[in-house]
DNA sequence: GAAATGCAATGAAAATTCTGGTGGTTGAAG
DNA sequence: CTTCAACCACCAGAATTTTCATTGCATTTC
């Protein structure tokens, strides 16, 4: 698989170059728009990586001439804090996710795989939901009946699982080595707590409950037909 | 590599079995001390994972076993939180390294790869120190002057990382894509904020102050010939 | 049906980590 | 020599996460 990336803060481009061949890729990095784009458009890459803040030309106006030269390949976007604003333009014009700096590269890599595994540019497979229930999981957003919610690392984390296996019931161990990457025999109720504060987001004040407590068993999110 | 796993309670064992074989390692499971130190005994283990509380012999009474039966194979006890003061214990009748559970699988993994590597029994290795600063990795635990520091997890992270690499300066780079899995184009603070408490704790009240800013590049340990 | 038991929910506190701001220091440029 | 900008230290407060203790509920057992 063969990556473009394009970052122009040198610590930032060699760790990601490192980062990703040390992961298996083959990767091309530049340093700013016009030595990316023209790469972009001459070479047959897999998916390409751009932060938005680039000498010369930015990262939109690299996607742009990418997509006119008919590159379909999927693209993910480093956006610093302060251009969060800016995600909702990038996704707009067709970049397929982004990541806010600073970042961990775990987080970049299951990104980069997820964005692989499904091929090119289709958005829609990133917006799940249960009844009036949304997770916008490229913006990192919740919602339900509408209103936006504010959700913790850990309650997002805690509610893709939940709404991934919607129907199914999940174990405690499941959850816990999913969300927390521990191994228990219990000792802590973190598990509960974290459910509590997440049921307090999503169900209080709606109807229906979606998080349900399956008593010796775990937790459901309830399907739509529950 | 093959792996010899001895943990009664049902999931921790799947968990612990399923976890190592994705690791690349071939794992035998036995259920309760008896069959353990059995298999330990008969089968050629590069490394036993055993848990304390064990039906029928005890992780101690397993360990003594095997080293009576002449197998020099690296030990890692799983002790729950409560048995604490049990680690001592255990590190005197030979154990290698403990966890505590609950435990992340990775810190498992690494713990296990580390204590492969450097071949059987070997305790020394694992104390650092700089001047009268030291760090046990088997236990955790950190002194100065004689006196016992407590640590939490990211300030122990940041103090092995200098003491691996003491007399180097490290950037800041570096340090946040160890300690903090993190890319950055800085625009946050961590580092120093955990620097300082850091020093609060290790540099505070004592003589010679050991970490050292190096104005533009990142931070030193200084080792004992600074 | 009452008591005992075990699991889950809850509220509150504690611990840890992160953020933002202010001010000091240093080295370079004018 | 002065000014400026970058870099770093430090603090206070906020946010997040974890722990602890208690209460409630349901199921089993007598």
């Amino acid at each position: 698989m063969k990556i473009l990336v394009v970052e122009d803060e040198p610590k930032t481009g060699d760790y990601l170059r490192q980062g990703m061949v040390e992961a298996g890729f083959v990767v091309d990095l530049a340093r700013d728009g016009v030595d990316g784009l023209h790469l972009g458009q001459t070479g047959d890459y897999d998916l390409a990586i751009l932060d938005v803040m680039l000498p010369k030309l930015d990262g939109w106006q690299v996607l742009a001439g990418l997509r006119r030269a008919g590159r379909e390949m999927p693209v993910l976007f480093l956006t610093a804090r302060d251009q969060v604003e800016d995600r909702v333009k990038g996704l707009e014009l067709g970049a397929d996710d982004y990541l806010v700096k600073p970042f961990a590269f775990a987080e970049l890599l299951a990104r980069v795989r997820t964005l692989l595994r499904r091929g090119s540019r289709s958005q829609e497979s990133q917006q799940m939901r249960a009844a009036d229930l949304e997770l916008d999981l490229l913006r990192r957003r919740a919602s339900r009946g509408g209103r936006h919610i504010d959700l913790t690392a850990k309650e997002f984390a805690l509610l893709e699982l939940l709404l991934r296996r919607q129907g199914e019931v999940l174990p405690r161990s499941l959850i816990a080595s999913q969300v927390w990457d521990m191994n228990f025999d219990s000792d802590t109720n973190v598990i509960e707590v974290a459910m509590r504060r997440l049921r307090a987001k999503i169900d209080d004040g709606f109807e229906p409950k979606l998080i349900r407590t399956v008593r010796g068993m775990g937790y459901v999110l309830e399907d739509d037909a529950g």
